[in-house]
DNA sequence: GTCTATATGCGGATAGAC
DNA sequence: GTCTATCCGCATATAGAC
């Protein structure tokens, strides 16, 4: 719910209905709807950097194969989790770039979303998301750093993050995941 | 205020104070707080429109130069607009890419923000925030029409596009401009 | 066109029985 | 640990005088 709608435009009671429970029970595990945020972005950076971690690491495997893993894992990611019954058809919209258009789409990430909606006041949530970028960047650069000097991988590194982040903007726009796909793809061929 | 704090955070009380006037006498101009942000997009689609248009088409000038242009536009669209009392000094956070780090900043794109907090289900904001992200790459693409074959200069504007708004969000987060500038940067690189 | 006052509903959060 | 009932404040929006 707060990846689909974000956080401000989430209520509570979005939240107990979509999990079948009472609305007075997150109070009994939460503090308030800003704790249960938190501990929802926390498992998530969480997740997704023991993931990076042992995918980048893995040196039983060319650097070519690591980096495919992690775009498998971002492509399910950020594009496999299916929105629920509003399934309208959609229509291609624009433009057919690499990829062909690929139907329709959920998705997107949680953590630029709420960046872009919490964090002109740092608050609460910025270490977590902090984190989880740097982990992501770092992730990439140490692969990258297999074919380009230090600099050089941490810019590709963060252009590559760019390139997904904003590919998911794209997408959520238009319902179509090409954009990510292609950025996905642009990420392996710099290590081509 | 829509552009940092995003729509459902903004409240007609905050915008009232900001302009210094009657939260009334927004309903005297606008049916409701939709219409009111709705004129908001459409004035930054128009505004932009028509300063890509301009310059992207400007025959009396290379190619690369336009482009530069349309890069200055940008710089000042989305890193120039300076965000109120809340100017804590902030520490640089991460990493030193291509660009060394560039002191405060305020910005962003609203149309990026808008798209990710409001595109889950179309609603009235999704056709003009559509209209502004295909003139944007209308405007790139013929640009790298001039050096690229017409599908190849499609992706590279759309990779353009992905690589600034992603930046974008990083810069938001980091309150560093870098990543901004870095994605400006590249997108010149391609016409090199 | 601008003001004051206020209606109305919803969102976050709590009380307290069971 | 789960339930029902409810408080309280704020946000959108309107009424109606001036």
């Amino acid at each position: 719910m707060f990846r689909r709608k974000g956080y401000y435009d989430t209520s509570m009671a979005d939240l107990s209905a979509a999990c079948g429970i009472r609305n007075a029970h997150f109070y009994y595990y939460f503090k308030n709807k800003e704790a249960l945020m938190a501990e929802v972005l926390r498992s998530v950076q969480q997740f997704t950097a023991e993931r990076l971690q042992r995918y980048a690491h893995d040196e039983s495997r060319p650097p070519r194969e690591r980096l495919a893993r992690i775009t498998r894992f971002f492509e399910r990611l950020y594009a496999h989790a299916t929105d629920p019954p509003d399934a309208t058809a959609s229509p291609p919209a624009v433009s057919t770039g690499g990829a062909a258009s690929t139907g329709a789409v959920a998705g997107g990430c949680i953590m630029a979303n709420t960046t872009l909606e919490t964090a002109s006041v740092p608050g609460e949530f910025t270490p977590v998301l902090k984190t989880f970028f740097e982990t992501w960047v770092a992730a990439l650069q140490h692969l990258y750093r297999t074919k380009y000097p230090e600099a050089e991988a941490l810019e590709l590194a963060e252009a590559t993050v760019q390139d997904i982040e904003g590919g998911l903007m794209l997408m959520k726009l238009y319902r179509d995941k090409k954009y990510l796909l292609n950025a996905l793809k642009r990420s392996e061929k710099r290590l081509d």
